[in-house]
RNA sequence: GUGAUUGUAGCUCAGUUGGUUAGAGCGCCGGAUUGUGGUUCCGGAGGUCGUGGGUUCGACCCCCACCAUUCACC
């Protein structure tokens, strides 16, 4: 993997660079969609790549290591030869899954005991066994296992936590280094910064994260119920202390706000379930703001639902239609309003690295935040 | 025509031996959703209890008539 750096910003912390990998390259900053199960719910890979234009998309430890199985990714050739995605994928370690969905787990220094949402049954993650498993996977980029520390947080249990995914991450990267890929292609593992929403345990993550040789560095634990500047803040410290040449990841951020906010900060790469979730939710992002598309108002508002929008849906389909679909939960409403919502996500952040490029993205970043978030 | 059955929110229904402002699910109208369990959660509007009488301090509930429904039999 190489990372470059095109332009810096000289206005702000933000910059537009190249990451190169087996799977090609990505122009950031950039937005990644997020394909928990191998698959970006609702779309097929034609749409992200023709229209959605995505140039790298998500896949999750948790799930995939659930169903299919590891087996079954293995015999396939790992996820790529599996999806027919044949450009880079990102895997998460399946942390959060184990913070966010799991009813009953033990943290223990070992790793922690959970048990499957599918069947109850009980597994155990270890650093060691989520690097295999990321092997097995084939993820172009792979994700250290973290401890994701709730919101709020007990500063004590900020901590320990905090040192016990420290602890973690050299054994991550121990098993990392002595293992190789299974497929021919290069594998970049990422360490993930914790801290909660203490400036201190942030710095202090930050520095241990800042002197490791790993090709990327991540942000994680935000963007879990705290206050968006509390969010902001952190973002803004860890970005002061990773090392400037190489990628940052800002892991599940967020609303088109925030991502511009970051990608200010110095944030390369984003994921979020947001355009997806809530697309198939009703609720679609555009640059005049956001809509709900349930709501009685468009019953009869035969117009495109966005004039100049980022992919054809905008223009096939009315406002009316689409609320129409989703009044009648067909199964075509999620699928035009998950292509929508990432056609708008990638407009956003290739507009932002053209901006950057062109030296006026902070004016331009102004000027859209105050739109991005107005409710139409 | 006769006998029986049922009539409560847009729909399907609950409603204790008669006791305050009649409830639920779904639907509808809004809102939430940030390293995705094809979700989930939170609000809101909406009823002259078929109609008209009667009994009672008090009726969705008991009585009478009528209307409508469904079924069976002529």
């Amino acid at each position: 993997m190489q990372f470059t750096i095109n332009t810096a910003d000289p206005y702000s912390n933000a910059r537009a660079g190249e990451i190169q990998t087996d799977h090609g390259s990505i122009l950031t900053p950039i937005f990644m969609p997020v394909g928990t199960v191998g698959s970006v719910k609702a779309l097929h890979l034609r749409d992200l790549k023709d229209d959605v234009k995505a140039q790298i998309i998500l896949g999750n430890t948790y799930h995939l290591y659930l169903r299919p199985g590891l087996d079954v990714l293995f015999q396939a050739g790992g996820l790529h030869k599996f999806n027919g995605w044949d450009r880079p994928i990102l895997t998460d370690s399946g942390g959060f899954q184990v913070y966010s969905l799991s009813g009953t787990r033990k943290m223990k220094e070992e790793g922690v005991t959970f048990s499957s949402h599918i069947d109850g049954s009980k597994h155990l993650f270890t650093p060691e066994k989520v690097m295999d498993i990321q092997r097995i996977i084939g993820g172009d980029f792979i994700m250290a296992f973290d401890e994701c520390a709730p919101y709020p947080c007990e500063y004590e249990y900020a901590h320990k936590s905090m040192l016990m995914t420290h602890r973690w991450l050299d054994r991550c990267i121990e098993r990392f280094s002595t293992t190789e890929p299974l497929y021919g292609y290069h594998q970049s593992l990422f360490p993930i910064v914790q801290g909660s929403v203490y400036k201190d345990l942030r710095r202090q993550s930050a520095e241990k994260i800042a002197s490791l040789a790993c090709e990327g560095n991540a942000i994680g634990g935000v963007s879990v119920g705290e206050p968006t500047d509390l969010m902001y803040e952190m973002t803004e410290i860890v970005c002061g202390i990773l090392p400037k040449d190489k990628p940052r990841y800002l892991m599940g951020v967020g609303t088109p706000a925030n991502i511009l906010e970051g990608i200010a900060m110095g944030i390369d790469m984003f994921d979020c379930v947001m355009p997806t979730r809530n697309g198939r939710n009703g609720m679609l992002f555009t640059k005049e703001g956001i809509m709900n598309m349930k709501n009685e108002k468009w019953k009869t508002d035969f117009s495109p639902i966005e004039l100049n929008g980022a992919s054809f849906v905008d223009v096939q389909y009315s406002k009316a239609y689409l609320r129409h679909l989703f009044q009648s939960k067909e199964i075509l409403a999620p699928m035009i309003a998950s292509l929508h919502n990432l056609a708008f996500y990638l407009w956003l952040v290739t507009e932002a690295r053209q901006h950057i490029v062109a030296g006026d993205f902070v004016s331009w970043k102004n000027k859209m935040l105050k739109q991005l978030m107005t409710r139409l």
